[in-house]
DNA sequence: TTAATATTTGAACAATTATTGAAATATTAA
DNA sequence: TTAATATTTCAATAATTGTTCAAATATTAA
């Protein structure tokens, strides 16, 4: 987390989900729980380069967590953030068309 | 509104409310309801033109409503797509430092 | 009609963000 | 140790987004 200020943060949070793919990501993992960091690359169009690009975003947000567990990276979401700045995020945003 | 799934308009709404400017004016015509739509230059460091902008951006998302009095623009909340995406923003993001 | 005020538009430029491919680092297995 | 796999970092470039200023449009008042 980089500022303290709420507003600075909630667009931080905002600036994160303003991307399809970061979208997905933060989707995917609420559907599914923890979820191997490179596994995306198969599901969209988007290179292991361009996720860990987006990671950082997210983890600049606060809005994921990484655990690293031998070579592999699992990502998992910070529920505590997506509930302060999105309340109700996975009922609107899940199973969605 | 541009895109009928729901996901492509989610991104649009995060991608409206991932600036500054724009999150302030959300918030602060949630707090104020309808407001003469340059009132906010006053407020911050913002021309019209660049105002201008940020309103066509919001009403792409199909955040903001506006209504045209004489030679006046009043902005006000589409309440509806921000239930859709954003259920409890108004408790969330009001009155916060 | 002309003048005054409010807002929008468009084009140019600046700034930020996204993607790529190659090289670097880390971990494990052989 | 070397090789193999996974992930990150870096620098370059591409693409998108934000800001500015000037011109255009709209509305009302004189």
């Amino acid at each position: 987390m980089a500022n303290n200020k709420f507003s600075d943060h909630a667009v931080k949070v905002f600036k994160a989900l303003a991307d399809p793919t970061r979208y997905q990501i933060v989707t995917l993992v609420l559907e599914r729980g923890e979820m191997g960091c490179m596994d995306f690359d198969k599901e969209f169009r988007s290179t292991k380069s361009a996720l860990s690009h987006h990671y950082r975003i997210l983890e600049n947000a606060d809005l994921i967590i990484t655990r690293k567990e031998g070579q592999h990276v699992f990502v998992s979401l910070n529920m505590e953030v997506l509930n302060k700045y999105l309340p109700g995020f996975k009922k609107t945003h899940l199973n969605k068309t």
